[in-house]
DNA sequence: TTTTGAGTTGTTCGA
DNA sequence: GTCGAACAACTCAAA
């Protein structure tokens, strides 16, 4: 009879298709499902405002329905190893089991957990379960990582077996006695001041939220996905990245009910699937290059002079740089904790572009306001529109905002969401109200400069300094 | 071994 | 109005 397993729960927060909660309840013993709060462990990406309310909820939903299984969900406070070790003594368990994770503050601590657990004479255990392939394996036959995406990509669907997910264990054997454990409340991860209202009205989550969310998107979405996907105004995305993120649902688990949707061939799962792999590929980055969630990969460009200048950023943060496809993307941000991953674009380029503010700001900012936040998706993203990273995009490639607001918002009805203050307006004039006649703005009760700010810069203005700073840090090398 | 062509998401300019 | 070229340099895999 095998003893008492620690199934130390981190980013996995699920029942279905969970490796280590597979293992830990095949192993014969008692099973004590246990998470560790420890965010000082993960600095300097230590959780921010948006993630921990996203997580607050989720660890809720997760205690549910260990519940229901006739386990629970042991909380405490970390450090992690000092946790682990007072479990595992209390309760005299002799093995501990997580899925991994591969943030670089996580992965340094998580190898100093199992080194002192070893050498405790515990058992450690650790699975497979956020991502396709490992990290470590995804490098090239000449063994040096893969900086390009379509060929990560081929490579990874020719050499990778992707299982089918698995249903929960039957039962999730429980011990005799408990651990004593502190409530969620305790952890005070929700805001002091409620500002949350918005992300309460939008999202639902845990894990079946998750799978409910999946079975819309599947059932609704996916056939028009390649030409929705880039309307910001319609839920043409998938909107399971939060739920990624949390290990609410596995990968497999949507790769396979996505590509059984699609019969085959499909264009539109395969579109769909082809974002799976920027996050797969995201992931390979930020295990090969740590050090790019503070530095560029490309390092030429910690030469590039950026503006030092916090009115520009507070102006971006708020929502209120008088272009108005960036604004409303960031106010949605600010209210949902998510925002359209064409506006994303927009308004990124936007502060690196055309505000000349570096793009470390950007990601902070995001890193904070995103109930999505992921270290890999968010340095992949910054970096790209910075130029900076692994197939980043040409720094020639500057989005004029007005120009995408019209293409992929065309009747403005998303902007007129976000920003009431414009919503008179109509589609001609509400991409780019400050160049609109002024008996047009009267109609409208639009003063620019008053109810709705002057443009903070003058995009072509911008487009040329960001272009000369290029060429001046090229011509430096 | 060397060469060749392709590579997430764009914009502007001039014919 | 439409269309192709130019905007850089480098990585990667196939030939």
């Amino acid at each position: 009879m095998k003893g008492t397993t620690i199934l130390w729960l981190r980013s996995d927060l699920r029942l279905h298709d969970n490796p280590a909660l597979d293992a830990a309840a095949g192993r014969g013993g008692s099973v004590i499902p246990l998470f560790v709060w420890s965010p000082e462990e993960e600095e300097p990406w230590a959780p921010g405002a948006a993630s921990r309310w996203w997580l607050d909820k989720s660890l809720r939903a997760l205690a549910a329905s260990l519940e229901e299984h006739g386990s629970r969900l042991i909380v405490r406070r970390g450090p992690a190893l000092g946790v682990l070790r007072s479990v595992a003594s209390e309760c005299a368990a002799d093995a501990v089991f997580w899925n991994d994770r591969y943030e670089p503050a996580v992965l340094a601590r998580d190898a100093r957990v199992e080194r002192a657990l070893r050498g405790d004479r515990i058992e450690v255990q650790r699975f497979e379960s956020a991502l396709l392939r490992k990290p470590a394996d995804s490098a090239k036959t000449d063994r040096t990582p893969y900086r390009v995406f379509t060929p990560f990509w081929r490579s990874l669907l020719a050499r990778v077996r992707i299982e089918q997910p698995r249903d929960p264990p039957g039962t999730i054997p429980a011990p005799s006695s408990w651990p004593g454990g502190e409530s969620i409340d305790s952890l005070a991860l929700e805001p002091d001041v409620d500002w949350t209202q918005g992300m309460r009205a939008r999202w639902t989550p845990g894990e079946a939220g998750a799978r409910a969310v999946l079975q819309s998107f599947v059932e609704s979405a996916l056939a028009q996905y390649p030409s929705a996907r880039d309307q910001p105004d319609i839920a043409g995305t998938s909107r399971l990245s939060s739920h990624l993120h949390f290990g609410e649902i596995s990968v497999r688990e949507v790769w396979s009910t996505v590509q059984k949707s699609a019969h085959g061939s499909d264009a539109a799962a395969e579109a769909w699937l082809r974002q799976i792999g920027w996050r797969e590929f995201g992931h390979h980055l930020l295990f090969h290059f740590p050090q790019t969630t503070a530095a560029p990969l490309r390092t030429e460009f910690s030469r590039l002079r950026w503006t030092d200048d916090p009115q520009r950023l507070r102006a971006w943060q708020r929502g209120a740089t008088g272009y108005p496809i960036v604004d409303a993307g960031m106010r949605e941000l600010w209210t949902t904790g998510w925002m359209h991953n064409r506006v994303r674009m927009i308004s990124a380029s936007f502060l690196v572009k055309d505000l000349a503010v570096a793009w470390q700001h950007g990601a902070r900012w995001f890193w904070d306001t995103l109930v999505d936040a992921d270290l890999a998706n968010n340095t992949l993203g910054w970096q790209w529109v910075a130029g900076c990273g692994a197939d980043a995009a040409p720094f020639f490639r500057i989005f004029n905002p007005v120009v995408q607001s019209r293409r992929f918002d065309p009747d403005g009805e998303y902007l007129r969401r976000w920003l009431p203050e414009l919503s008179r307006l109509d589609a001609k004039w509400i991409h780019e109200p400050s160049s609109a006649p002024p008996l047009v703005l009267a109609a409208a009760g639009v003063r620019i400069g008053e109810t709705y700010p002057e443009p903070i810069v003058a995009h072509d203005r911008a487009r040329r300094l960001a272009l000369d700073a290029y060429e001046e840090m090229m011509r430096e090398s």
